[in-house]
DNA sequence: ACCTTCTATAAACACGCGTTTATTCACACG
DNA sequence: CGTGTGAATAAACGCGTGTTTATAGAAGGT
């Protein structure tokens, strides 16, 4: 009750002007001479109107609400989107006067979650999407795509796929990544460095190890084949995959790149239960500044990636494109360096 | 493109029927043969039409979206709310069909952000709204409920107040909690048991405090207030707060009874760095089974506030009440349950 | 055959706004 | 005085839907 509900109509009649001439008032139009301006602004203030965004949508106008979507394969969401991040897309939009419709699709894509998402699009309550942890094999994101709705996705990558026209992508650079985790150890003189990688059946877990192999060649290092294993990005798969390791009885390398510091904090629980000590016995280097990480015995060096930067660039390129005043880069790269701390050692 | 932006109109001519038609198979009214129903149907589902929530909105149906406010003073959205927090919150909204809009409000609470939020109302982008970590004190909330809005908030409590008609309010039952903590101290023969305490300028901090001493009391302990150190709900308060008390040169209590997990974290680095051990030296109990705490050293013996299913009862209750199908409780509390860890030591 | 009753469905209206078009009025100029 | 010109602003239309009202037609009763 109250001023709640008012309308431009009323806002018209008290202002005694028409309803097109407050309608002006609010969208700027230059036709409107500044006493009169004046007056209606002061009714609007003083009675609190805010135009009803239906009505404005309906006439045309954008929704200015972009859609969060998570899609939580397992444990994406969980342990990938922290409130951080949120906070960062949710203040980004903000800043440009958008606001954030977050979705949560939890276990698989079935053709009842994925509806779900397109029907937000089709119900048009949003302008576009963001979308994290979108495998690289979802055909309904590009289907979106192609029916003219604006898409930005992170943890994703495109390489040799042709370009879309409304599509933006934001990930972090793993070669680039890999090569400060290589250089770091090389520094330290280590020579034989292994690698647990990330989940192979995704683009980040490919691209680190790709990033890995790269780097130790361009450090001039060799790659032993016993040293890389598979992996996934939970600390039990690190664990399950360093204890395998140990009980195959081969040779232990002196550091190892881990593809997340989740599955570093398993490996050395696997390596410590087999009695041998980190950085003492085996260096680790982990991956994304984990909230855990400074405080792990031993304190995990790591490299931190300032996704919360990149969501910001992402957030407001998708925006942007939306309101058409397009701006160059569909691609944002999240910025990456290294954070040493107490799990690797000098080797000399 | 394609299907995108089909209407009812198109439907109906394809259907070879009138909107009017179309619309009460939707809607689901009585009056439409079977066989027009389905023939209706069959032309929906083909096209993946989906109606325009603007013009649905417009026409008087609900926007079917509420907003989640985070009100960060300081550390709470941060701390307080996370990732798992916000998924109960979207998950049950979707289980009614409601989508969450969220929204972050930074620093002070400045006329600004306060126009913002209410914006968000007064747009009629949403029905209703959950606010976490509102104080007391806003009287913006209350305007909000006064004109006639449904918000339901968090970690605010308002004993004494007159019930409001169109407003929720969960918590955790801190009073429950400070007795189980204390009831486990005094079963491990604890007598001499101190406090540290949350944010005394905040309802939760106050209630902590109160339901210790009644806990106390009621296990029959004396209260040395000594052992009450005013306190906040972060890391750095825990450490200062320990570190001024040990310098003090008082003699410690045998058990500390901790506003949360961060706060215990802080207290017991700076335990440690004046050369005690937990629980060795002193057993703490902390509240909130933080991420941290199953792996801090010592695991920490601590109070698990189911957060999420409070979340996802305030929730509902919020939407049964949009929706008029009127549900009993307005008020939700929080189940608290004592996990045992290693940071408290039986004296005898 | 005529009136009533009921069913099916079409037409009309309202929602609140942006935008386009039409109208009014003042003024300048011939 | 008549006519054109421009500014100011009012009126009209459309957006896509829900809902109310009107209408057509069928069925049933006397």
């Amino acid at each position: 009750m109250g001023n709640i509900g008012i309308n431009a109509t009323e806002i018209a009649k008290i202002a005694g002007v028409s309803r097109s001439t407050v309608s002006r008032v609010i969208n700027n139009y230059a036709n409107v001479p500044p006493e009169t301006r004046k007056k209606v602004m002061e009714i609007i203030d003083q009675h609190r109107y805010v135009p009803n965004l239906s009505a404005q949508v309906l006439a045309g106008k954008k929704t200015r609400t972009i859609g969060m979507f998570m899609i939580e394969k397992g444990h994406v969401a969980g342990d990938f989107i922290s409130n951080m991040l949120l906070a960062s897309v949710i203040e980004s939009a903000s800043s440009h006067g958008y606001y954030v419709l977050t979705h949560i699709i939890r276990g698989r894509c079935d053709s009842d979650s994925i509806r779900g998402v397109k029907d937000i699009f089709y119900q048009r309550r949003i302008d576009g999407g963001l979308f994290f942890g979108a495998a690289d094999d979802e055909p309904f994101i590009e289907e979106l795509v192609s029916e003219g709705f604006w898409v930005a996705s992170v943890d994703q990558s495109f390489e040799g796929r042709e370009e879309q026209p409304n599509r933006m992508v934001g990930d972090l650079n793993n070669e680039w990544a890999m090569k400060q985790a290589v250089s770091h150890l090389a520094a330290l003189n280590h020579r034989e460095i292994g690698h647990i990688g990330g989940d192979l059946k995704r683009y980040s877990g490919i691209a680190k190890l790709e990033g890995f192999r790269k780097a130790m060649s361009e450090c001039g290092l060799g790659v032993n084949e016993d040293w890389i294993l598979p992996g996934g990005f939970h600390e039990e798969i690190g664990y399950e995959a360093m204890k395998g390791f140990l009980a195959s009885g081969k040779r232990l390398p002196t550091a190892i790149v881990m593809a997340n510091d989740s599955v570093a904090f398993g490996a050395v629980r696997a390596l410590r239960e087999h009695g041998l000590d980190v950085p003492r016995d085996i260096s680790i280097v982990g991956l994304d500044d984990h909230a855990l990480s400074a405080r792990f015995q031993p304190a995990l060096t790591t490299l931190r990636v300032d996704f919360a930067g990149m969501l910001e660039q992402l957030t407001t390129s998708l925006v942007k494109h939306i309101e058409k005043k397009k701006v160059g880069a569909e691609k944002v790269t999240a910025e990456v360096h290294l954070i040493a701390r107490d799990s690797c050692r000098n080797l000399t």
